[in-house]
DNA sequence: TGTACATCAGTGAACGCGCGTTCACTGATGTAC
DNA sequence: TGTACATCAGTGAACGCGCGTTCACTGATGTAC
């Protein structure tokens, strides 16, 4: 065999990544198969070797999109205790740093008003992403999906405002709002150990 | 003359009316010029006669859409308290009506993630609804800034979820967050008369 | 009163372009005998 | 050891389609004289 036995997976993996990016930087209309292709140094004709169609192509990606983001999630959290893992979430989620990088980021931030047009098994996977999300809130604390809608909406918004000083102004005063929220559940919903 | 002197007015209000509509439901890429014309009983070819391009009109769209959502704010919010305002303006956003009807809603709630790929006068426009949305909170609570992307995010992220039960515990456990929030800064932050 | 001309909202064919998709082909390697 | 053939990831031209945009034209009316 001319290639490695490994050789088609690793060009797959390596197109998925990129449009892993791709997806959430420019949406899954602005994902483009000969862009893609291009960026992984291979011509657009081999897409359909690996893919059965876009549609199916985007699904995929949003799943490697949710793997990077489990990930991720998993590292900066690791070996906190559930509340000290939410706290330093958070400060991770909704941040400047977050806000700017929406090519690394939260898929549900990056995606969330174009998904009512999506495809059904896209839409099937991003309500998986944001059940695992949800779950991990969930953790340390049972307002889990007030928490993550606020989440989700402070950073999408600060993206789609484009006055900086309005954008910084959102981020803040929602992260204080939610950390806030955290402290109040803690002393008094919570009598856990 | 053939028509009346208001004839060519009304025409381009009907065309930016449906244009309002197909904007928070199809996004900014979705809304297609031939389209747009034939619901108005046109063809498309006399849409220039009307808008300098389709980025223009887009813009001009994005206005007609703030110009209404403004005034159902108004309708809704007439001779009440800025705190009343304010709680029956939470049970109108974050509710299912306004999350099955993305059409006729709240333009940050339906855009927000598809922003950072457009114009900079349609972005432009888009800060004045944020403004003008976060002016509105502002009157009857400080926290609006958090409170509005609690909300749109509310709304945004309920809308993205295909699974009906998983979107309405988010939009419920949100609105119960977010009007939890607003009778803590009443009791606490706001010794107001 | 009648005729020629100007006006102008709207028509519909056409254009260029980008995009997803198809397909015959390439060329390097392994295998059969 | 050598020759013919199979394999298969990737190539690149081509196709159909939708979309924004242009433009010569239509046809009903008002105006000039």
């Amino acid at each position: 065999m001319r290639y490695a036995k490994t050789h088609k997976q690793e060009t797959r993996d390596r197109v998925l990544k990129i449009a892993a990016r791709a997806l959430r930087e420019k949406g899954p209309e602005g994902v483009g198969v000969a862009d893609v292709m291009r960026e992984a140094g291979l011509t657009h004709g081999g897409f359909y070797a690996h893919f059965a169609s876009k549609d199916a192509f985007l699904t995929e990606s949003l799943k490697e999109v949710l793997a990077q983001f489990a990930e991720r999630r998993r590292q900066l959290t690791e070996g906190l205790t559930p509340r000290q893992a939410l706290n330093a979430y958070i400060d991770h989620y909704v941040s400047e740093g977050h806000r700017d990088h929406a090519a690394v980021g939260c898929p549900l931030a990056a995606l969330n008003s174009e998904l009512p047009r999506q495809a059904k098994k896209f839409r099937a996977a991003f309500d998986e992403g944001a059940r695992q999300l949800a779950a991990c809130i969930d953790k340390a604390d049972e307002a889990a999906a007030s928490m993550l809608s606020a989440m989700v909406g402070a950073v999408a918004l600060s993206r789609a405002v484009s006055d900086r000083t309005l954008s910084d102004e959102l981020l803040n005063a929602a992260r204080a709002g939610i950390k806030a929220k955290l402290g109040l559940t803690e002393t008094e919903n919570r009598p856990r150990t």
